[in-house]
DNA sequence: GAAAATAATGAGTCGCCACTCATCTTGTCA
DNA sequence: TGACAAGATGAGTGGCGACTCATTATTTTC
């Protein structure tokens, strides 16, 4: 992998967030013409970039994934352990309500980006999160890593796609942590 | 609306029943040329009861809803004050589980069935079902419908997006219900 | 059982969109 | 600064899929 040239270091950057932006307004169905003007670049930038529109798509969930993943660590590291799983839990359903990307990618609807690996890269540190929160008795003992990972998605999806108001989202999801939290 | 001819209504039917299979695998983008094919019928006749493919999406997902919406008033009628509740929610989360169909038309990819007032219709029989677990005391007392039709959304979405196996689905919906459940 | 509706047929139209490529432009490096 | 490689450009191509409509077939009706 050689060094790219200046200008084309700027364009892909450009592309990307071009893309962030057009897809999380439009879902992933927008055309690859729209993020090509929105980045202010001809449609074969695009493609010399990214041979694929998946390609770009896959581009933008993995470094979304990097960003949560990093965000779960660094709770990890500060966070108290009895609040910490929460504070990420609710970080990643408010990133989830305003990409339309991800829940678009999600429903399979003629894109196939394989999210599988990639979201397998976040139960590490949610794993951690809810060991720590375990530990503290934040969480009940019984809860297991997938059984969050769900709950995550779930919110995340529903929150999305259903347009959730944000009173809507906190009453939620404190249902949802009320059924996470130890009894008594 | 006059009476429609004999052959006409059977292919509405078969259109029908076609259709929501093809959605179910497929999911919304597949093609009306499948469902035709799949009905055993010409892509014209598909178009001459559905004059759009959102309308028989819409044909769909509103027959589903009125089977919820009738399962609903049979658990309210029938079920145990408080189990019913929690019996329907995993039915619902069930049958979504099933259908690609209904996640596809709420990612809105390309496609803008409105199910937002359809879903309405599912408001009122949840919260009876609602009012009459928390008055058996199943159910905390400061829960509100809308809380619960997102939870249903939610997990329904989930379930199906996600590949829930039954394991998974059982023990995270026991988180759920954990939440929803009055303390002590 | 024939005429008059009503419906079915399916090749064809149209627009959209992912992707290509011949040509022109710009950055790099000696 | 000039030569060359790397990149940018955007009109063009191909395929797909929603939707149309002139023609043909089936019911219904009297």
């Amino acid at each position: 992998m050689t060094q790219l040239r200046a200008d084309a270091r700027r364009n892909r950057e450009r592309i990307l967030a071009a893309a962030e932006a057009v897809f999380a307004e439009r879902g992933a169905s927008a055309s690859t013409e729209e993020v090509a003007a929105r980045a202010g670049v001809a449609i074969g930038t695009v493609f010399r970039h990214f041979p694929t529109k998946n390609d770009l798509l896959g581009a933008i969930v993995k470094a979304l994934l990097d960003r949560l993943t990093e965000e779960a660590a660094r709770q990890a590291r500060e966070g108290a352990p009895e609040t910490a799983l929460f504070a990420f839990f609710t970080h990643v359903v408010e990133e989830a309500a305003a990409r339309r990307t991800v829940a678009a990618l999600l429903s399979g609807g003629g894109v196939d980006v394989r999210v599988d690996k990639p979201l397998r890269r976040l139960e590490e540190p949610v794993g951690a999160l809810l060991r720590r929160a375990q530990e503290a008795g934040a969480v009940r003992a019984d809860v297991r890593p997938d059984e969050v990972m769900a709950l995550l998605a779930a919110a995340s999806q529903a929150a999305l796609l259903g347009g959730w108001t944000p009173d809507l989202r906190d009453r939620t999801l404190r249902i949802v942590f009320e059924g996470l939290r130890a009894r008594g």
